[in-house]
Formats: structure tokens, sequence, C-alpha cells
DNA sequence: CCGTTCTGCCGAACAACATTCGGTGCGACG
DNA sequence: CGTCGCACCGAATGTTGTTCGGCAGAACGG
């Protein structure tokens, strides 16, 4: 992870689809070169692959909410298994493990109020490993795809 | 955004650097339609950009965090600000605007725990118009890049 | 200090690709 | 029934991905 793998990683994650030519020109090097270093990277698993950032409303999920969830006994079956569920559902969008008071993040979408509703009460609140979920509407999400590198790094 | 547009949208989550025209053959048009879908996808913001998926800690962002956050007074003013404020910071990967008991909830990621310590108290602390925060710590983070469609849409 | 080995990079060659554009079929509309 | 407009197609052309042989410099050992 030398400062070329660093270049070719900070213009995979500002624009994934721009040429590997393109690429090979601005952080300075043969094409044959880069390529090799972006087999390579995504060989280590330092990428793990490439996404469209697609609108929300676009694929009828316009409601986004986050919900806190605690879950009783605190296992690692218990855990493993809430876990692998929550991901499964197709109105989730992300599944955070956490400490603290909270057990679960989960990041929800729907296309509307009624349908999130739904979900959480026709799909979450029908496992019995929960012992209580709070439910915070998203006004909006503003995600960073191309981080500044860290300060002291 | 018909099932076409639709069908594109999908591989183009599932992998955003796949050929034009492999993507052409799995929806069944030609690879010069395929395109042109693609362009008009993008020109109308369905598609917002193409980004590769990099394993935190290979960008010194082993430990995460999700912070939750109230400001005083609930005006735009100070929403908007503390929200291009948080968004600026290289620590932070989202920024949420909430609805319920907290205004905002951030993601944040920093190299170790005491970085993320550092952060917290000599970045965040700072700015007057919070009136309290809560961090909890990320154990593990499932996102899904390639969400299932939803049941009824 | 020299010879060997190994590693990473390069540039050329070729197959695959993106992109453009004129043509065509089909549904909508008058 | 004729005409218009729209979406798609396929061929053409310049560009790109990908492979491979070779080369230079570093690392190592004698």
């Amino acid at each position: 992870m030398d400062e070329l793998d660093s270049a070719i990683v900070r213009e995979l994650q500002r624009d994934a689809r721009q040429s590997n030519r393109d690429i090979a020109r601005k952080v300075g090097v043969a094409p044959s070169t880069c390529l090799e270093r972006t087999r390579l990277l995504r060989e280590r698993g330092v990428i793990r692959g490439y996404h469209a950032d697609i609108t929300p409303s676009a694929l009828n999920r316009g409601v986004q909410a986050l919900v806190s969830v605690q879950v009783r006994p605190l296992s690692r079956a218990v855990i493993d298994a809430f876990k692998a569920f929550a991901h499964g559902l197709p109105e989730v969008t992300a599944v955070f493990v956490m400490a603290g008071n909270d057990d679960f993040v989960i990041h929800v979408s729907a296309q509307d109020n009624d349908r999130l509703h739904a979900f959480l009460v026709d799909r979450l609140s029908q496992r019995k490993e929960i012992v209580g979920f709070r439910t915070s509407i998203i006004f909006q999400h503003l995600a960073k795809h191309d981080p500044a590198p860290l300060p002291g790094a």
C-alpha cells in the first residue's frame, strides 16, 4: 500500500468508471502497470467492489430511517441470527452491530411512511429476541464517497 | 424508468466496472441502446456516480462510530451550518439529518480509539451550538450495495 | 566488488471495447 | 390510411483493456 496504490484507490473512489488509461495518466505510470496494481488491490481485498450510486427515490425508497434495536439474550447465537435476519430483509440497506445502549442500528428505506410502518410492525417486531427498538426518520443523508485522507496518516 | 432502466441500474449497482457490452447482453439489448440509456440515467440524476468500495482498514480507518448530536437553537441557520461543518471534516464519512430526539447522526471513522477520542473532544465538542452528543462504537458494518427490489414495488 | 536473481515497470501488439450515426420498424396520432 | 416521432439496431472507427517479452534497478551472495 504505497503512494501509487493510494493514488489509484483515490481515483477509483472518485469515479470507478473512468478508463484505466486515464487513471494511469493521472497517477503517472503506464497503463499496464496501473492495471496490474488494480488487479492486486482487488486480490488483496483492498478494493471490495465497484458500485453505482443511485438516487433512493428512483428505487422507490423515498423514506429512510435509522432503527436502534436491543436484543436479549446477548449471546453470539442471538446476535448472529438477528444480524443475518436483518441483512436479508429487502428494506434494510445497512446493519450496524454496536457497542453501547443499542445492540444494532439498522438503516431502513421504504416507499412511503405506510410501508415503513408496516415493515416495522409486521417484520421487525415479530422477532422474539427484540426487547425494544426506536425508529428515527432520516430527513437528509449526506454520504462521502470520496473521503479526504485523515490528517495524521 | 421502465424495466430496462431498472435492469441496467441493477447491473451497475452490482458491478460498476463491467463493460457496456456485458450489461447490454445481460439485459437483452444492443450495446448502443444500453449506452444511450445509461447516459440518460446519468443525465436525469438517477445515477449519481460510480465509486470503488474500499476496506476501511486500508484507509487507516479501523475504528468507526455513530455520534448522535443535539444542537440548539433548532433554526435552519444552525442546522445548515452544523451540517456543512460536519460534512467538511475528514473523519466524517456520512451525515444524517434526523427527526426525533437527535438532530444529527454522524458516521465517523478514525485510525484508532485515541484519534477518535481526540476528534470528538478537539473538533466536535468545540462547536457551541452542540448541547449534547452520544458516541457509540461500531463493531461491524454490513452495507448492502446491491439491494433486492422492494416487495410491493 | 562483481555476478546473479528477483521484482516492478514499460511499450508494443492484438483483441475487445466505447461511441457515433444513418437507417429501420413500430406505435401514436391525425 | 398516411405521416410523424421515438426507440432501437448494426456497422464503422477510434479508443481501450489485456497480455507478454524485455529491461533496469534493487537485493543478495560470493
